[in-house]
DNA sequence: CAGTGGTCTAGACCACAGG
DNA sequence: CTGTGGTCTAGACCACTGG
């Protein structure tokens, strides 16, 4: 016989992800309805529907009404980044964490700055950079625009013992925003910073982040030659 | 009055989430047990579980036995990169692709492929080089090595006309893999085959993928200088 | 031990879209 | 129109873990 014990949706899930591998259901089959597979599972349709759900979000079946579940024809690998403070991904790699604010006040913000920032006329934005040492050695610069309008207490912080990065995440909550990994190579100010040649390639993020339609901050980390950004599929 | 009307585990994931940014409830606050909440909500329990487990996926709550639920200390922002095959990716910005095969052959891999790969012994590894265009003009280099013993079938299939991203992606399902971002400097044939000048700083990513525990394949990618990778968060 | 989240169930109604 | 997934419910039992 060939009935093996399904436990929960977690069974359901990994017997479906099973059939998959093993090719049962290929690429842009059709599988049975969920009531079918509750019935052939002996559960209710509801610990199917969690299994199945759980698969469509992680991308590998496609779900609509009347249509049925297929097999997704290009599973789309959906590699979820965990970006936490600085801080914390030093100390997680059993490094020592070091801090140094270079800069910090108001200034007359370029352009490019407003305009992604959506800061039309008068908003006050403050500036500050930063450097952030794993170990004693410079692992990243962080180069920060905060718009005073919409996080006015940050007038009253002193960035020097804080980093911006930190007290922003444990004090304003953000609604959305955008996030981008880019490479740049390293202009003299830099490479004196990171301690590295000039021109040297650097991993960068740019990440932008609102609450509501107004931005809260601007914010562009350049790390140290070498830097790899992980993660598991 | 100030009930509003509250529709469906997404009407209490909403008002939730408002409580959230409303600071009703801050970092590290207990809120009220899912029957509680149910009964304030007028609702089922099960209709407030799939809200919060909603909210604790995406990192804002933090939900123990027991314990309770809390709001989180730092919202862990988790970026879910969708990374789908190199065609689509040029297509869904309107341009025109193009794909053209370099070499392919089997070769002797290097011993740092090799380790990588858990390749221990004998395994024959097809390694292939390829450009992905982008209206024409070099937008990736593709370096791809492909165990053989684990995916024989791709001995008999051309690379010319199909990617070895895309046939691997509809043919050959995963079970896990690694993925990395960095910066790498265009050496001399990466600059002459991206049209950029050496040492430009390129955004790489390499991918490894397994069959249980067993390496399917393993790829880098590297893009045009200026190439940014962007989502939402 | 007792309170909380985690899950399952049987049944129901609804929304959507394919045929 | 009808089959499918999407969701809600009331109730139940369980698993974990804090006190």
């Amino acid at each position: 016989m060939n009935s093996l014990q399904i436990h929960g949706w977690q069974g359901v899930h990994d017997e479906v992800l099973r059939r998959i591998h093993a090719r049962t259901w290929k690429p842009g089959d059709l599988i049975p309805s969920e009531a079918d597979l509750a019935s052939e599972f002996g559960c209710a349709r509801a610990t199917v529907n969690r299994a199945l759900r759980a698969l469509a979000e992680a991308g590998l079946l496609d779900r609509r009404r009347k249509a049925g579940t297929r097999i997704a024809l290009q599973p789309v690998a959906k590699a979820t980044l965990n970006i936490s403070v600085v801080r914390q991904e030093i100390e997680e790699r059993g490094r020592k964490y070091g801090y140094s604010l270079l800069s910090c006040g108001q200034e007359a913000a370029a352009t490019s700055v407003r305009v992604s920032m959506r800061a039309h006329g008068s908003e006050d934005l403050l500036h500050l950079t930063a450097v952030h040492f794993a170990d004693d050695r410079p692992y990243a610069i962080e180069d920060r625009w905060i718009n005073l309008s919409v996080v006015p207490d940050a007038r009253n912080v002193s960035f020097e013992t804080v980093s911006a990065n930190e007290w922003l995440i444990r004090n304003i909550p953000y609604t959305n925003g955008e996030i981008a990994f880019s490479a740049a190579a390293a202009d003299r100010f830099t490479a004196e910073t990171l301690d590295c040649e000039v021109g040297s390639p650097l991993f960068v993020i740019d990440r932008l982040t609102f609450d509501g339609p107004k931005a809260i901050t601007k914010l562009k980390l350049i790390y140290a030659p070498g830097h790899q950004l992980r993660t598991e599929l």
